[in-house]
DNA sequence: CTTGACCCCGTACTAAGGTACAGACCCCAT
DNA sequence: ATGGGGTCTGTACCTTAGTACGGGGTCAAG
């Protein structure tokens, strides 16, 4: 029941299967054999997460090449264990650093949404780089410093 | 101070000149006036903030698109408070969805850091699809359900 | 043994988001 | 007044990530 065509791993993934050769072609999934005689590429269940790993990845902002660095960093015997974790905690602080904006522009859009009342009330001026403004350091003294040039 | 010319903005946002006219094309940010004769386009020093904005924006996965809606998103006497606030909300849940994704990548680089020993020690095996698997509900029971078609 | 639904490969086309000229203009320091 | 930067508009080109064929093979049902 594991094994499956490409046009049923598409839907199951929810992409094209143009998608999919396509990906494989980049190396983003390794290909699968193709039995003797039906040339048909055959899937194991598994190649249905790896898609969904891949699109998720894009939603937040990653690319195609980061996505497969991510994918190929693992931890058994026969790789450099040193390298694989260095590379993952360089990883680590990309997410990090994105969580943290993330965090900001949420907190942002919650102000905003503050700001607006629901029906008839008094509506504060705001808008999100305003409410960025405020989750800022921002500097509020005297503004000569640096930059002359 | 506070006037800049566009090579000056560039410079200080840590993107070209050209990008900046890309972006005043697709109306990610007002053109600013062009003083008479000099034709040279003068931007007030905020214009650096919503650059860096819009870059910001990028790496976590919004369109260019999206990102000009979200710098529209603002409460003030002249916009209709009840629609910005639905879609700031539409927009929160976005942020939320992917701070969920990216918590769950980033305790999957976590597993897999602690998987790799730092000098000499035992190494067990784990990649990110693996790890993840432990952050999902991983349905361990018999496999016989649903999608037979 | 034909027909419809899939699959194969290869190549071409798209859309988004820039990036790079070309040819001309402006400005100010020497 | 002139030369080196910086800027203007406009068009062309590039990369990433697909999407869409065209021409052909496969497979199971009828």
């Amino acid at each position: 029941m594991s094994e499956m065509t490409i046009g049923k791993v598409a839907r199951k993934a929810g992409v094209g299967v143009e998608t999919i050769r396509f990906y494989e072609r980049r190396g983003l999934i390794e290909q699968p054999p193709k039995p003797e005689s039906s040339g048909f590429r055959v899937y194991p269940a598994e190649v249905v997460r790896r898609i969904r790993f891949i699109r998720q990845g894009q939603e937040l902002g990653f690319s195609l090449k980061e996505i497969a660095e991510l994918q190929s960093l693992r931890a058994d015997a026969s790789t450099d264990s040193g390298r694989v974790r260095e590379h993952a905690r360089a990883k680590l602080e990309d997410v990090d650093r994105k969580m943290a904006r993330l965090r900001r522009i949420r907190l942002a859009l919650k102000d905003l949404i503050a700001a607006c009342p629901g029906e008839g009330a008094p509506l504060r001026a705001c808008s999100i780089m305003d409410a960025l403004e405020g989750g800022e350091k921002a500097e509020k003294g005297p503004k000569q410093r640096k930059e002359t040039k």
